[in-house]
RNA sequence: CGGGGUGUAGCGCAGUCUGGUAGCGCAUCUGGUUUGGGACCAGAGGGUCGGGGGUUCGAAUCCCUCCACCCCGACCA
């Protein structure tokens, strides 16, 4: 490709509204333009980076055995009636009418479709296992769109579905889906790390997410390397903190606490260590009534935790101000353990201090030394909390640095889960089993982010001057920048021939004939990150030297002319 | 959904408080001088000042209203 033919509509300036590197770099780039709130244009430029992207994952997924198929962006809405999401999936599926008022919506996820379409075509056990893939345009109407491509509304996802006569069968699909994930990854170029997961929404059970590690991440990972452990913060488990619960020593006392409300105020009036007090949080339970959750002062509160409990109210709904007082007779700030009258759930390790501070159910008063069992009933123990940076292990079988968790950020890119027969049992999508019976066939289900890769191998790669592309997902593999491609006929002549072999060989070349000044050639082709660099003019073909550069490297090299061929072919990565 | 903020040329911004013919830098186009890391000179084009309504002799500026976009939060006990 000559950039005289090539849409390359680089920014100097950053775009204001453009938050982390990514989405800056994607703007400058002349990659994507928005159109609306989470909604975008891909350039050229774009495109290219997309589409090396969707062909990595195509490949892979057919080595794996799965099919490519291609279903309906708009839906009716009958299908999510049966699967009854219509009513479940809230405010991020995007409904429509067509011209009869018949309700449709733009597909966030293709459970329904996937599953009324197999039921019908796979009737015996002898056609199982089978995977289905597509690489297609989603819709989700997220609350808040945010970070260009990172979390747009509209974007490309490749997502797959799996059918199986058995558990057995959905485990050995699942397990050969990690593997292409890890391959896909992998030959991605991108740093990355699979761990255990939430199923959210989508629902089924066994589930893990594939993370690019970088800091600007949403989502937060608990690793431990010497257990090989690791996993999505709303998932991790927190173990009970320091050996068995210590003997009361303190008497129970009252004390004024006159407007401190908050962990911080009342520790810091009482000149106590945070993680002596507990907080009591008021939330509804599944029957009418209000639950209290127990946490240590200086732990946090893991909601998806705490929605798992059969007593409490999924999704989570905290008790109102009107409602704490009612219920307890003062305002937030102020509750405790003592004489509550409601059901208690302790977090593990707030369930395993002893001499405990915590409100006294009445406006401006705290209790001091509380002892479970003592002043208050023994609660139910439950694992509620967010786990932290340094908390032990679940796997560990004993406390000590290595078995300590680190908490790193990362990007879902990817995302298995086994959903067993949740859609196949409401869709009624049943095959024949060896004995002529019908069978409710289990499923597995299986995303990919594709646009969302691209933005995630920026956040991972990328310099001061721009991006910097594994070969894998380059938009070019090379770019030749000439000195003097309008002026010298020699330049032109050598560019050419380079520029028509390299080509020829399968190599994905951008000539910039462009007759500007060096800088912004270069420029130009460190932003939109091209591996790989040639400099062609007169001073060097004088030395008959051409000069090499490598985006990550600070330095280039001189290369013989007759050897540039032989040179590039070695290093540059055919697509 | 709650809170905050911003809408002026393709991009980045000033002008709004205190009403009086719409500006700057980058980008674009023309001519010239340049040409190894985002050049210089001269000239040119480009704006319903987010939309609608109102006040006024006069509105980017004041008032009302709608819309779009961005950020923060959704942990308060």
């Amino acid at each position: 490709m000559r950039t005289s033919n090539f849409l390359l509509s680089t920014l100097k300036e950053t775009p204001a509204d453009a938050e982390i590197i990514s989405h800056q770099l994607m703007l400058r780039a002349g990659m994507i333009r928005k159109v609306a709130a989470g909604v975008y244009n891909w350039l050229p430029v774009g495109l290219r980076v997309l589409r090396k992207v969707e062909n990595i994952v195509r490949e892979e997924m057919n080595k794996s055995g799965a099919q490519e198929v291609l279903m309906p962006a708009v839906q009716p809405a009958e299908l999510w009636q049966e699967s009854g999401r219509w009513e479940m999936y809230g405010g991020e599926l995007l409904r429509l009418q067509d011209r009869h008022g018949r309700d449709f919506c733009f597909g966030p996820t293709h459970e329904e479709v996937i599953t009324s379409l197999i039921s019908n075509e796979i009737r015996s056990y002898k056609q199982l296992p089978a995977n289905f893939y597509q690489i297609q345009t989603k819709f989700r109407d997220e609350r808040r769109p945010r970070f260009g491509v990172m979390r747009a509304r509209e974007f490309i996802m490749k997502d797959a579905y799996s059918f199986h006569l058995d558990q057995e069968g959905l485990q050995a699909t699942y397990d050969v889906m990690y593997e292409t994930y890890t391959n896909i990854f992998t030959r991605l170029g991108l740093g990355f790390r699979a761990v255990e997961a939430d199923t959210g929404s989508i629902g089924g059970n066994t589930s893990h997410e594939f993370h690019v590690l970088a800091d600007s991440g949403e989502d937060a990972i608990a690793v431990c390397d010497k257990y090989e452990y690791a996993a999505n913060v709303e998932l991790a488990e927190a173990v009970t903190i320091g050996g068995d619960r210590p003997n009361p020593t303190k008497t129970l006392s009252k004390v004024d606490t006159p407007d401190q409300t908050t962990i911080a105020q009342v520790s810091e009036f009482l000149t106590a260590e945070v993680k002596t007090t507990v907080k009591t949080l008021l939330v509804h339970g599944v029957e009418d009534g209000l639950v209290a959750l127990v946490l240590r002062g200086d732990h946090e509160l893991n909601e998806l935790k705490a929605e798992k409990h059969p007593l409490i109210a999924s999704p989570l709904v905290w008790a109102s101000d009107e409602e704490i007082k009612e219920a307890v007779g003062c305002m937030p700030g102020s509750i405790g353990t003592v004489e509550l009258g409601l059901t208690v759930i302790a977090d593990r390790s707030a369930a395993n201090i002893a001499d405990y501070i915590c409100g006294a159910n009445t406006d401006g008063v705290h209790y001091t030394g509380v002892n479970w069992g003592r002043d208050c009933p023994e609660p139910e123990i439950f694992d509620l909390r967010k786990v932290v940076e340094g908390d032990i292990c679940a796997r560990a079988d004993n406390e000590s640095d290595e078995s300590k968790l680190s908490i790193t950020r990362g990007i879902e890119v990817g995302h298995i889960f086994q959903l067993g027969t949740k859609y196949s049992e409401a869709m009624n999508a049943t095959c024949l089993d060896n004995n002529g019976k019908a069978v409710v066939m289990p499923m597995g289900c299986y995303g990919v982010g594709v646009s969302r890769i691209v933005a995630s191998a920026i956040e991972q790669n990328h310099d001061d001057r721009g991006i910097i592309w594994p070969d894998s997902m380059a938009p070019f593999q090379l770019v030749i920048t000439p000195i003097g491609y309008k002026k010298s006929e020699r330049v032109k002549s050598v560019c050419d021939e380079i520029y028509n072999t390299l080509t020829k060989a399968g190599i994905e070349v951008l000539l910039d004939d462009r007759n500007e000044r060096p800088g912004i050639m270069f420029a130009d082709a460190d932003l939109i990150g091209i591996p790989h660099r040639i400099v062609i003019g007169e001073k060097s073909l004088a030395k008959e030297q051409i000069e090499y550069k490598n985006r990550r490297s600070d330095t280039s090299e001189d290369v013989p002319q007759n050897d540039i061929i032989e040179f590039l072919m070695e290093r540059v990565v055919k697509s």
